[in-house]
DNA sequence: TTAATCGTACTTTTT
DNA sequence: GTACGATTAA
């Protein structure tokens, strides 16, 4: 069956027969990679008769997982059903659940995420009695993150005094957490790497396991594994050795997450005998996208040298778009978006809006809308991440692990049910004083100094998880979690208040009722914590589906692996790509290139570039240069378009004029953009009948606070109320 | 002591 | 626009 190998070009032939010992495989955009990865895999179940079992195949997405298994049950037949394909996240909580024991953890421990986890933190400053004020919580939190991301534990820092302002010691709140976790028998997503290694480490029985399980490794994005992911494969490859890792130092865009481009450029100080295949061919863009992009990230220094090349046709130069501000963007964009769609075979989901930060998408999102153009955004506020849906996802966590210590402070008084703050505090600091769970703690509440009032409802509540505990063995899962669900009071609590968000936070924990019922029709085991675990790893773009008729709206990072006909990238002006942050100086302007090249490359057929001269961030109208990507771009293969829109001459439109001309100069800012500052408010008076951009002609009929921060009650047309403030809104006075 | 209202600060990218 | 914390009202 060697037809295995037809339709690959020398260099990936070769690739795939590389069968044994170290390999690094420097994978350009689009060069066939993950065609590689899988036949590489079929190749080693169908020529060498290796095990599919013995197989573990590591990818960056479960969303990726998913497709590398599809292809290689369509290469390799029946016999793939056994592999390991996963996240390096998900696959390390397979292990951790079954070895738990070792290191002292139940089976069940909960994953915590960013926000649990500062969470953790602010309850140690409450317990602690810290200050605030100096140093916040959350600077505290990713202080701690970033250590573990470079494995370097609170014991390695005791040497160096790491006392913050406000005599905060680093070290201290940095055990505390570790400790709290523990004990609450939770792990982080960083743990979730690091207690592989220990594990590994302190039990060379286990190690030794798997590795004869895993015989063969592959990763893929190798690019972005940080240090704990390197020592992890390093361990597990260390007796056979065969290690075959695929990447792209070009792509290299997670070094703020950790993320060490020297494993991939130092690959063979590790691995000495590996042996090194280059794929350069790109199948995937024409000319003069690969051109562009090339050119662009030839300007880093740290990299590897490599040259990307295609014989697609040369295509159509990369579009430039200039647009007056970020309303006026969207705009050019949405026409442009309708003209394809007009014009050619191409439908919109064959197309791709990609931004630097997520914060961009809201005007693009209103203007498509306004549009009637279908649209599907990645990322931004995720569904799991919503308050009513995590409050949900509380409940069910204590039920597998009551030691949760953050999900029973969640949901204590969520809905508010009479246990107030001081209540809190005395179980709190009971808790920590017995050195016993806050559910412990719940549970001997006479013996605690909250009163009998609230100390009755805290019983109540005791009682209603312990309840529905014991009856989640015997019920079907999804009734279970609905009746439990009602039965917290958290969908009542909403009814109550009849609003249109309270209407969206029910449909929202309905959603996940469902979402619960569909996972129980598609898991072989549908557990709850089988369900919270692919939760808590869950990605944005594993929900990314291909083939409904709508945009893709999403970051440049979020479309790392994806590729669309047509891309648009978007705000492409200094300061917010290559983006720079105001409080730790300059970022790593190489990264933010690399960035910019995965956002082209991106790209098969077209690519516009879009970028403003002033743009709305912070509440505050900033004047922008284009981005010096731009420049790097050589000239023969862009146009710069100068479409007008019609939009462009509807006095409804006018903000960018109007704004410009009540907009007065500020101090130029240590950064590229200008700062401008609106004047204050004008006069606005109850009475007034007024127009709005979106909402038309309405009167004023409250305001309260005064000046730009003004609020305005306003009755447009149609009964509508809206609250707006003034300063942001494009407000013209009609009649006095 | 608790609940509701008000004011303030924040937004880089994600497993 | 949001989500949190603080302040105030009950």
């Amino acid at each position: 069956m060697s037809d295995l190998l037809a339709g690959l070009n020398p260099e990936q032939q070769a690739a795939v027969k590389a069968a044994d010992g170290p390999v690094l495989i420097f994978a350009g955009a689009g060069s066939g990679k993950t065609r590689v990865l899988t036949h590489r895999i079929a190749y080693l179940i169908q020529e060498k008769q290796i095990p599919p079992y013995q197989i573990l195949a590591v990818t960056f997405t479960n969303k990726a997982a998913g497709e590398m298994r599809d292809r290689i049950r369509e290469l390799a037949g029946d016999n793939h059903g056994q592999i390991n394909v996963g996240t390096f996240h998900s696959i390390s909580a397979r292990i951790l659940r079954r070895e738990a024991e070792s290191l002292g953890y139940s089976r069940y421990f909960t994953i915590y995420d960013d926000d649990d986890g500062l969470r953790v933190i602010k309850q140690i400053f409450k317990d602690k009695n810290l200050p605030t004020d100096q140093v916040p919580p959350k600077g505290v939190f990713y202080t701690i993150k970033n250590y573990k991301n470079q494995m370097i534990g609170p014991d390695e820092l005791v040497d160096q005094p790491f006392f913050f302002r406000g005599g905060i010691d680093l070290v201290e709140v940095y055990r505390l957490y570790e400790r709290r976790l523990k004990q609450s028998n939770a792990m982080d997503f960083d743990d979730l790497l690091l207690k592989p290694i220990e594990l590994f480490k302190n039990n060379p029985a286990i190690l030794k396991l798997y590795q004869s399980r895993f015989r063969y490794i592959l990763v893929d994005e190798y690019q972005d594994t940080n240090r704990a992911q390197f020592q992890m494969v390093k361990l597990l490859s260390e007796v056979h050795q065969n290690l075959c890792v695929v990447g792209d130092d070009d792509q290299s865009i997670y070094g703020w997450r950790g993320a060490d481009i020297r494993n991939i450029l130092d690959f063979q100080d590790a691995f000495p005998k590996a042996q090194i295949f280059k794929l350069e061919r790109n199948y995937r863009s024409t000319k003069t996208i690969v051109t562009a992009a090339s050119a662009v990230v030839g300007n880093n220094r740290d990299r590897a040298t490599k040259q990307l090349w295609t014989e697609a046709e040369q295509g159509d130069p990369i579009t430039v778009l200039h647009a007056s501000d970020d309303q006026h963007e969207a705009r050019l964009i949405a026409d442009k978006l309708l003209e394809i769609s007009q014009q050619s075979e191409l439908t919109f989901s064959d197309m791709a809006i990609l931004y630097r930060t997520n914060a961009q998408s809201r005007a693009l999102e209103e203007r498509l809308r306004d549009y009637g153009i279908p649209y599907q955004l990645v990322g931004g506020t995720k569904f799991y991440d919503r308050k009513e849906v995590k409050d949900s996802l509380a409940y069910l966590r204590i039920i597998q692990n009551p030691a949760d210590d953050v999900s029973v402070a969640r949901v204590l008084n969520t809905p508010p049910r009479g246990i107030g703050k001081t209540s809190e505090l005395r179980l709190a600091s009971f808790a920590l004083d017995e050195d016993i769970s806050l559910f412990e703690a719940l549970k001997r509440v006479d013996e605690t100094a909250v009163g009998t009032g609230p100390g009755n409802r805290v019983k109540d509540f005791v009682t209603l998880i312990e309840k529905h505990g014991a009856r989640l063995a015997e019920s079907d899962l999804g009734d279970w979690v609905q009746a439990y669900l009602i039965e917290t009071g958290l969908i009542q609590q909403y009814q109550a208040e009849d609003s249109e968000e309270a209407e969206s936070r029910i449909e929202n924990i309905y959603e996940l009722i469902n979402g619960i019922r569909e996972f129980q029709g598609r898991h072989e085991e549908p557990t709850l914590e089988a369900f919270l675990e692919e939760v808590a790893l869950l990605t944005d773009v594993d929900k990314l589906t291909d083939d409904r008729r709508q945009v893709t709206l999403m970051t440049c990072h979020s479309a790392k692996g994806l590729e669309f006909p047509i891309v648009f990238l978007a705000g492409l002006e200094e300061g917010l790509f290559p983006l720079i942050r105001q409080t730790d100086g300059d970022g790593d302007l190489e990264e933010e290139r690399r960035l910019f090249y995965v956002g082209l490359t991106r790209a098969e057929k077209r690519a516009f570039i879009s970028y403003c001269s002033a743009r709305q961030r912070y509440g505050e109208t900033l004047l922008a240069k284009p981005s010096r990507f731009i420049s790097e771009i050589p000239m023969d293969l862009m146009e710069m378009s100068t479409a007008k829109v019609l939009g462009d001459e509807q006095p409804v439109t006018t903000g960018t004029n109007r704004r410009g001309k009540i907009m007065s100069e500020r101090k130029q800012s240590p950064f590229v953009a200008k700062r401008i500052k609106p004047e204050e408010a004008v006069d606005y008076a109850v009475g007034q009948t007024v127009e709005h951009a979106y909402f038309g002609r309405g009167r004023i009929m409250a305001i309260t606070g005064s000046g730009g921060d003004s609020k305005l009650t306003i009755l447009f047309a149609g009964n509508q109320q809206k609250k707006i403030i003034a300063r942001y809104a494009k407000l013209k006075i009609i009649t006095k």
